[in-house]
This record gives C-alpha cells, sequence and structure tokens, in this order.
DNA sequence: GATTTTTACTTGCATTATGAAAGTTATTAC
DNA sequence: GTAATAACTTTCATAATGCAAGTAAAAATC
C-alpha cells in the first residue's frame, strides 16, 4: 500500500485515495445497483476499461472500502461487497449528485430528480433508509 | 468549453467536471483559508505545479464554479472568488473531511477534529455560517 | 528613472495514468 | 469434450500530470 499522500489535510488525503474518475462511479453502481461482479461494473453506462477496473476493484480492496468474497459452490464468480468504510461514502455521493441536480441542469435529463429530492428533504432519513437497503442486499 | 460528460448520471457528470486530484483543494482554499490569488494557491501545503494550477483556474472559470476579477488600483493582482455554484460545493467537500475524519484515523492528525466535529453535530447550521462568512469576505 | 521584485503565467520535456483492443486462464454450462 | 463465461493481463497509443526553467507586465525599491 504505497500511500503517498501530498498532505495530512482530510481532503485531500481523501481525494489522494477515492479523488479519480472511477472508484466513486463502482461505489455508486454497488449502492444503487447492487451490482457486486467485475462483469457487472463492466458494463457500467460509463464503459471503463477493463485493466482499470481491476486495478480500482484491487486499490478499493487494499483500502479496505470494499471485499471481495466468494459465493459457496462457485468458485469462479468474485463478489465483491462495500465494508463499513466504503457504506459511508454515501453522503459525499450523494451531495455530489445533489449538487449536479442543482447546477448541472443543462446537461442533466430529469431521471434522477425523485431520487435527489428525497435526499433533499431529509438527509438523514435518505442515508439511514440506504445502509438499511445495504444491510437487506447482505442478507 | 469541450464538456465530454461519459453519461448523464449526476455523480458522473459532476466527477467529470470536479473529480481530479486539483480543482477541489482549490476550492478548498478558497473556502477555509480564504485565498484569493494565484500566488496564494501557489503556495498551499500540496504544492501544486503551476501549469496546473494555471490550467484548473481557467477550467473552474470556465464552468462558473469561480470568477476571475481585478481591484480597482491594481492591474497586476487577478482576484478569483467563489460564484453560487462554487460555494454549493461545501457540503461535497464537508462530507468528504468527515468521511476522512472517521476512517482515516492512521494517517490523519487531529487538527481538523473540532473543525470537522461542528459539522457532524449541526450540519445545517455549520454551511449556513460558512455561508455567511462568504458573504462577509466579499464586503 | 533604472533596477529589482512580485504576480501571473507559459513552455518544454520526462513521467505517470488512462483508454482501446486483443489475449490468457480457470471455471462452468452444454 | 467443446463452448461460453468471468476475471483478469498485456500491449501499445494517447492524454494528464509533474518538474524546472523561462517570460512579460506591473509594482516596489533605490
Amino acid at each position: 500500500m504505497k500511500q503517498k499522500f501530498r498532505s495530512n489535510c482530510p481532503i485531500s488525503s481523501a481525494l489522494d485515495l477515492i479523488g479519480d474518475k472511477w472508484s466513486l462511479l463502482i461505489i455508486r453502481d454497488m449502492m444503487f445497483s447492487g451490482k457486486k461482479t467485475y462483469s457487472e461494473f463492466s458494463n457500467s453506462n460509463e464503459k471503463i476499461a477493463t485493466n482499470i477496473l481491476s486495478n480500482r476493484l484491487s486499490m478499493l480492496e487494499e483500502l479496505e472500502i470494499i471485499n471481495k468474497g466468494k459465493l459457496e459452490g462457485n468458485k469462479k464468480t468474485n463478489i465483491y461487497s462495500l465494508t463499513q468504510k466504503g457504506k459511508e461514502l454515501l453522503p459525499i455521493i450523494m451531495e455530489i449528485a445533489q449538487w449536479s441536480d442543482n447546477n448541472l441542469n443543462d446537461h442533466l435529463q430529469d431521471g434522477a430528480k425523485p431520487f435527489v429530492s428525497k435526499f433533499k428533504s431529509d438527509k438523514e432519513e435518505f442515508v439511514q433508509n440506504m445502509y438499511t437497503l445495504f444491510e437487506k442486499r447482505e442478507g
């Protein structure tokens, strides 16, 4: 784990870890689409290159943002899941979504509006509901 | 403005604009250190290269996240300021700070703790107080 | 008013990261 | 046994970043 932090600023340090163009999109897909395998991530709307995907999955695992596991009876498919550290990225992602919803209206479609709306009206509740959903998925 | 968005997802789109390792640090310095000139940004703890700084300032200006102006009687120094769109990045930055505060304890010093604490205990109030501070700076 | 310093950059080049496409290996399905 | 799937790795082109030095205009100093 060659963590070359630029400083000990919490913002700078977080960006050193997850401040690239792909990491948060993988987390997004895990959170909102329930994706958990390599091929599911590979089919994202944004067409991540497979070498980058592979690299990001191992980085996120090394950072303990995600876990890598298997299902019993299947030696082939890797199942990725969010750790607590990973789940706690939700508020960041939602604030990003809200910012875009407020400020990128020229570009964005209205598809995400109801979703972001719920977050806006009660952030605490939204986040708690999502955390409950994460637990439900884990069974 | 060659905006090559990877998709119309609000999260992906925001990352297309500000999802690099430097943009949010410039914004951070404007918000929390009141920095407003090229040379002030240049002296950040993280040692941004001058060509990157120059590039990011013009990109952020093009995106209408910051404004570029002058003070009367000074033809030399450029004064950069946050637009509304830029100020609204505060909640994202604070959630990032909170995440680091919660999850990067091995790395971070305790300097930022009281600051993040205030955000944790009442986010709404913290954000409003900062917005008031921004206005005060603008005079 | 000439010289130095400051401010805000730009340029050139090395290094690193990303992107696209094809290839590889192990596992599972047929 | 053969084909398809899942999860990668490799190669190579392109783009982004980092470093060092240089430039030009304005301001401060002598």
